[in-house]
DNA sequence: GTCTATATGCTGATAGAC
DNA sequence: GTCTATCAGCATATAGAC
């Protein structure tokens, strides 16, 4: 379900560059298109932008090799797409963390967000890590723009609880980097704590445990009064 | 410095697939191997294995094509032996934790180390992660089964102290997965939150105030009595 | 819109002169 | 040991029939 609306953004918001002149898709277009997306997703998250070739990308579609290039016209617009499916709902997930808030809420609100954005898209997910890790050259300049704007706003959020007192007094980039970090491990990992993440998807009840652990020993750490 | 012990490191222990069959290596051989080494490590780190062309390592590191593949026999050979060089110092990281030690004591031990290996091998410490991600399909097999077993040996020793008492009653795994994540994250974003790390190395300074900042935060949350 | 066949470029690896 | 020239294979992308 939200899979599919994943898969609407990324149509109806194509990389500004080649712009498809179409005016109503077709409905097995649109499936295909899904599909191919999804797909995509999976095999760019498990080898990397460069080690895919569309060519698997379309036997595992089921459709044939030139339609992926029809479709998306090229690889790099493709791997843009996946990316782009994600990118708003992080940028929503950081919007959680306001002054107005209470921090230690706003917080593990953040962490169950960000686990359920991995839930809901796990191949998604890890390539934006993948991106990220290699310097975020392929990210569209105004996302990245944006994600840092977004950043940025979240860190002056923390230091504004820190600075009334209603957080401890720790570096509150740290603690961002923090709670991202871990968040992100125990996608990539769970709790086994090998690299076959690929194996099987989370199940929902090992990411509610998740949420309840990092919570515990990440926000353990910036309770006042036991500094 | 001790950049030096390890290209040393990865020479003296070849990929058992191809092993030179040299008797005394030449100067300009060694000094060769040496500088290639580093260029690959750097440029895997900021690529990927796929986009990394052997073009392109040779001509950053200044000597012709072919004599890359004269020195390494071939591309796999040559990224295995950029993640040989970090593997073996990541074991003696964990093995620092010893169920006879003071828990925070060796904790923070293991905090320090990492980041000291990351310092001094910045771009193997990336590829390394990069593999990890990948699901370290070409990580020799032995080092997979080595790593596996010390992560066990360091999370049964973890359950140790939780159970003696010594630790508050959290999760091993996920504290394991914590330090490990927060510590890498330090090293891939370092404090400005952005994915420019490629930009610069991190000074000494900026990694003690982040060994620091790791202790506190991650550390805090496992101090017995704050239950 | 859909698909087959093909063009073009670049890669890893090697053969063989020096 | 070192390096120039080259091979064989595969990738993305497109042209053009249907």
């Amino acid at each position: 379900m939200l899979y599919l609306d994943t898969v609407d953004v990324a149509n109806e918001a194509p990389c500004a560059a080649h712009r498809v002149t179409e005016k109503k898709p077709n409905e097995p277009g649109r499936r295909n298109r899904a599909l191919i997306l999804r797909v995509a997703a999976r095999t760019f998250a498990r080898k990397g932008f460069a080690a895919t070739t569309l060519s698997e990308v379309a036997e595992l579609s089921g459709v044939p090799k030139a339609n992926v290039n029809y479709y998306f016209h090229s690889k790099q617009n493709l791997y843009q797409q996946v990316l782009d499916s994600v990118t708003q709902r992080y940028l929503d997930a950081f919007a959680l963390l306001r002054a107005d808030h209470d921090p230690l809420d706003a917080l593990e609100r953040l962490i169950r967000a960000k686990l359920r954005i991995i839930r809901s898209q796990p191949w998604a997910a890890k390539v934006f890590v993948a991106e990220m890790l290699h310097g975020a050259r392929q990210l569209p300049a105004d996302h990245t723009g944006r994600l840092q704007g977004e950043i940025q706003r979240a860190v002056a959020c923390l230091q504004a609880w820190i600075d009334s007192g209603q957080l401890a007094a720790v570096d509150a980039r740290y603690l961002l980097v923090t709670v991202w970090a871990t968040t992100q491990a125990y996608a990539n990992f769970g709790a086994r704590l090998t690299a076959d993440a690929y194996k099987d998807k989370a199940s929902g009840a090992e990411l509610d445990e998740a949420v309840a652990s990092v919570s515990r020993l990440v926000l353990r750490g910036v309770l006042v009064g036991t500094q």
